[in-house]
RNA sequence: GCCGGCGUAGCUCAGUGGUAGAGCAGCUGAUUCGUAAUCAGCAGGUCGGAAGUUCAAAUCUUCUCGCCGGCUCCA
C-alpha cells in the first residue's frame, strides 16, 4: 500500500507502507542520510528504523536540529548504562533521563562508586561508543516484558512496568543493555563522539528518601570533542565566577563554623549590601511605602495564630526568655499584621505598603545549606500591602512592573516568572474560596501586565499561592529572587479590618511581596552575574588613586579627598610599590577606576584615568573625572 | 537529614607511619619606579576537634564539627 510522505521543504514523495525514515534520508541525500540522528513522523520524535505505515509529514533530525540534543543525550544515557552493565553487572537500572547539559543514570549497587570507577565507566563507555553499536527497539507484550525485567534481576524496571498503561511496551538494547524506554533512540552508539562522566552523587529511587538509596553518575556527550571541550571550558568560568570564591578574593564576607548558614559582611560587602537597600528604598518611596521594622523574637503564640506554628515549626528557632516561649522569625508577615492592628484603618489609607528589610531565621537541613544562596539567616526586601479586593489586581500589575524594573537596572534581561499554585490540602491554610480567589487573582494580573509564565502546580506557600521570578545570570544559572504572593487567610487570623466608605468594617487582602528576594542571595546572583565587577555606583571601591612614587604621596591624598567630599568612595594605594603591582592588585579587586598620579599630574592638576574594562584613558582633571563617575552613578551605568 | 568527597599557615595547595613544606599575602630592609607581580631577609601551623591503634600518627581506626557535590524534572 503506497503512503504520501510530506518533506519539510512542502514536497511530498510516494513510498511504500513500512518505508524507514533512514530510506527517505538516503533517498533526500546521502550527506542527510550520514547526519541522520533519529526523525520526527507528523511532530513525534521516532528512530531512524522505525517503519512508518501511514501518509505522514516527515522531518529527518540531525545534530544541527535542537529536538535531536535531548534523544542524543538520552541515548547516551544508555550507552553509560551498558558500560556499567559490563563493570558492575550486579547493578540495579533505576532512570536515565537527559537534563540541562548532560543526562544521568541511576544505579542501586552494593558500594558507591569511586572517582576510579567513574573513570572506568567513561573509558567504558568510549570503547562501546567505537563499537558502532545498534539501538535495537522492541515492541513486547507487557507481562512479558515484566517477566523479563524480572528474570533480569531489574525490579525498578519491573515497578515501572507495571505501572505503565498499555498492553504492549517498548525496550531498548544496546550492548549488553536492555531497559523498558519509550526511545526514540540513535541509530548506533558511534555517533557518541565526545564523552565526560562527570560526578556520582546519591539519589532515591524516585526522589523518596523512604526508598532505596541509588547511586546517581552524571556524565555530558557531544557530537564532537571541539564541543566538549568548549562545555567543560564553562564550567571552569562558573567556578572561577562562583560568588564564595569571589565573595573571599573580594573580601566581601565570610562564613564561618561557628555560624553555619550565617553570613558576617565584611566593610566591602556591607557596603554593597547597604547600596541593595538605599536602591530599594529610592524606588519604594516613590511608590507610598511605608518602612518599618518589626521584631525578630516573638512570642510564640504569634506563630500560633498566624499558622506558622503549625506549618512551618521545623523551619523555626525557638527561645526561652523570662518564661515565655518565644520564636525567631521566619517570615515578617506577623509582624507586620500586628502593626496593621495597632490602628483602625480607614479605606483611605488602603493601599497600605508596608516595606521592612526584615532580619529573617529559618532552620534549613545542614546538607542544603550553599554560600549566600541557601543560609538560615538573611534579610528579605520584603513589603505586606493591605488592600481590597478590587485592589488587588492593580497593585500586582504594579509589583510586577517593578520586579522587571529593577532587574533591568542590574541588567538581568532572562527573567522567567512561574505561577506557583495551593500545594495540597491539609498543609495550607484557609479557605478553598480563598485559595480559588487568589489565585484567579494572580492570574489575572499575569495576563494584564501580558506576562508570559510557567505554571507550577501544587508549589505555592502554605497560606497563598504566588509568583515568583527567576533571574538568569550571565553564566546560565537561575536564582530566585522576587515573589508576590496573595493571602486571604492572614488578615482573617489576625482579624484584621478597616472601616469602608459605607462605616462597615470589612476584611482586609494581604499581598506579600519582596523583589531581591533576601539581599543575601541577591549578592550571590550579582556576584556571579558580574564576576565581582560590580557596577560603579553598587562598587565598594569605586576609584584607587595610584601615587608612582613616595613623592606623589602628598597629592594622592590630596586628589583622594577631593573625590571623597564629592561623595565618591575611593581608597589610596601608598605602598611603597611599583605602578604595575598597584594596577595588577586594583584589577584583581575589579575597582572601576584608578587614577595614576606622578610629576605629569601633578604638573597639570589632573589624574591618568584607567578603568577596569578599557584600561588607559589619559589625563582628566579633577573636577571632569568627578562628574563622569556621579553620571555613571546616576544612571546606574551597568559598565564604566 | 541522607550518600560520597574534602578539611595542613590569612589564601591556594604539596606532604600515605619516622624532626610539618611551597607560592602568594604579612612584617622588616633595600629600591623611588608611568599602566596587570622589584629584590632580600624575617615571622607564621596543637595538620578542624575528640578518642583509639602504634615505639612513633597530618598519614591508620572510630566518633564529632564544618565545607563541597548531589538528593523534583516520565522508563
Amino acid at each position: 500500500m503506497p503512503i504520501t510522505v510530506k518533506l519539510p521543504d512542502g514536497t511530498a514523495k510516494e513510498y511504500d507502507a513500512g518505508v524507514t525514515p533512514r530510506t527517505i534520508a538516503e533517498d533526500i541525500g546521502p550527506g542527510l542520510a550520514s547526519a541522520a540522528i533519529a526523525a520526527l513522523i507528523d511532530g513525534e520524535p521516532r528512530d531512524l528504523s522505525r517503519p512508518i505505515d501511514k501518509d505522514a509529514e516527515v522531518r529527518i533530525l540531525t545534530p544541527k536540529d535542537e529536538e535531536t540534543l535531548e534523544i542524543f543525550r538520552h541515548s547516551s544515557a544508555h550507552l553509560m548504562a551498558a558500560a556499567v552493565t559490563e563493570l558492575f553487572p550486579n547493578a540495579k537500572y533505576g532512570i536515565g533521563p537527559p537534563i540541562d547539559g548532560g543526562f544521568f543514570y541511576d544505579f542501586a549497587v552494593d558500594e558507591p562508586f569511586t572517582p576510579d570507577d567513574l573513570q572506568k565507566i567513561e573509558d567504558k563507555m568510549k570503547e562501546l561508543a567505537k563499537k558502532k553499536l545498534p539501538y535495537e527497539r522492541q515492541e513486547i507484550p507487557k507481562p512479558e516484558a515484566i517477566a523479563k525485567f524480572e528474570e533480569l534481576g531489574q525490579p525498578f524496571k519491573e515497578e515501572l512496568v507495571k505501572e505503565k498503561g498499555g498492553d504492549v511496551v517498548s525496550c531498548y538494547r544496546v550492548g549488553s543493555f536492555y531497559d523498558f524506554c519509550e526511545g526514540p533512540h540513535v541509530p548506533h552508539s558511534g555517533v557518541i563522539k565526545a564523552i565526560k562522566v562527570l560526578k556520582s552523587s546519591a539519589a532515591y529511587w524516585k526522589g523518596d528518601e523512604a526508598n532505596a538509596p541509588m547511586q546517581r553518575i552524571y556524565a555530558t556527550t557531544f557530537y564532537d570533542k571541539k564541543a566538549l571541550a568548549e562545555h567543560l571550558k564553562q564550567l571552569e568560568e562558573a567556578k572561577k565566577r562562583d560568588h564564595r570564591k569571589l565573595g573571599t578574593e573580594l573580601s566581601l564576607f565570610i562564613i564561618r563554623p561557628e555560624a553555619p548558614g550565617q553570613v558576617f559582611w565584611l566593610p566591602k560587602g556591607l557596603k554593597v549590601v547597604n547600596g541593595l537597600i538605599a536602591y530599594m528604598r529610592e524606588k519604594l518611596d516613590k511608590r507610598g511605602y511605608q518602612e518599618i521594622q518589626t521584631p525578630i523574637v516573638m512570642n510564640v503564640d504569634v506563630w500560633k495564630r498566624s499558622g506558622h506554628y503549625e506549618h512551618y515549626k521545623d523551619n523555626m528557632y525557638f527561645v526561652e526568655s523570662d518564661g515565655m516561649d518565644a520564636a525567631m522569625k521566619p517570615m515578617n508577615c506577623p509582624g507586620a499584621a500586628l502593626v496593621y492592628d495597632s490602628a483602625l484603618r480607614s479605606y483611605r489609607e488602603l493601599p497600605l505598603r508596608l516595606s521592612e528589610f526584615g532580619h529573617c531565621h529559618r532552620y534549613e537541613r545542614s546538607g542544603v545549606l550553599s554560600g549566600l544562596t541557601r543560609v538560615r539567616s538573611f534579610v528579605q526586601d520584603d513589603a505586606h500591602i493591605y488592600c481590597t479586593y478590587e485592589q488587588i489586581e492593580q497593585e500586582i500589575v504594579d509589583l510586577i512592573k517593578l520586579a522587571h524594573e529593577v532587574y533591568a537596572d542590574f541588567g538581568f534581561e532572562d527573567v522567567r516568572v512561574e505561577l506557583s499554585t495551593r500545594p495540597e490540602k491539609g498543609k495550607t491554610v484557609g479557605t478553598d474560596e480563598q485559595w480559588e480567589l487568589a489565585e484567579a487573582a494572580l492570574v489575572r494580573a499575569l495576563e494584564t501586565a501580558e506576562t508570559i509564565y510557567r505554571v507550577n502546580p501544587g508549589d505555592g506557600a502554605f497560606y497563598g499561592p504566588k509568583i515568583d521570578f527567576h533571574v538568569q545570570d550571565a553564566i546560565g544559572r537561575t536564582h530566585q529572587c522576587a515573589t508576590i504572593q496573595v493571602d486571604f487567610a492572614q488578615p482573617d487570623n489576625f482579624d484584621l479590618h478597616y472601616a469602608a466608605e459605607d462605616g462597615t468594617r470589612k476584611r482586609p487582602v494581604l499581598i506579600h511581596r519582596a523583589i531581591l528576594g533576601s539581599l543575601e542571595r541577591f549578592m550571590a546572583v550579582l556576584i556571579e552575574h558580574t564576576a565581582g565587577a560590580l557596577p560603579v555606583w553598587l562598587a565598594p571601591v569605586q576609584a584607587v588613586v595610584l601615587p608612582i612614587s613616595d613623592k606623589h604621596h602628598a597629592y594622592a591624598r590630596k586628589v583622594a579627598d577631593e573625590l571623597k567630599a564629592a561623595g565618591l568612595r575611593v581608597d589610596v594605594d601608598d605602598r611603597n610599590e611599583k605602578i604595575g603591582r598597584k594596577i595588577r592588585e586594583a584589577q584583581l579587586q575589579k575597582v572601576p577606576f584608578m587614577l595614576v598620579t606622578g610629576d605629569k599630574e601633578i604638573e597639570g592638576e589632573t589624574v591618568s584615568v584607567r578603568n577596569r574594562k578599557d584600561g588607559d584613558q589619559g589625563p582628566e582633571t579633577i573636577p571632569d573625572f568627578i562628574e563622569s563617575v556621579e553620571a555613571l552613578v546616576r544612571e546606574r551605568a551597568l559598565r564604566p
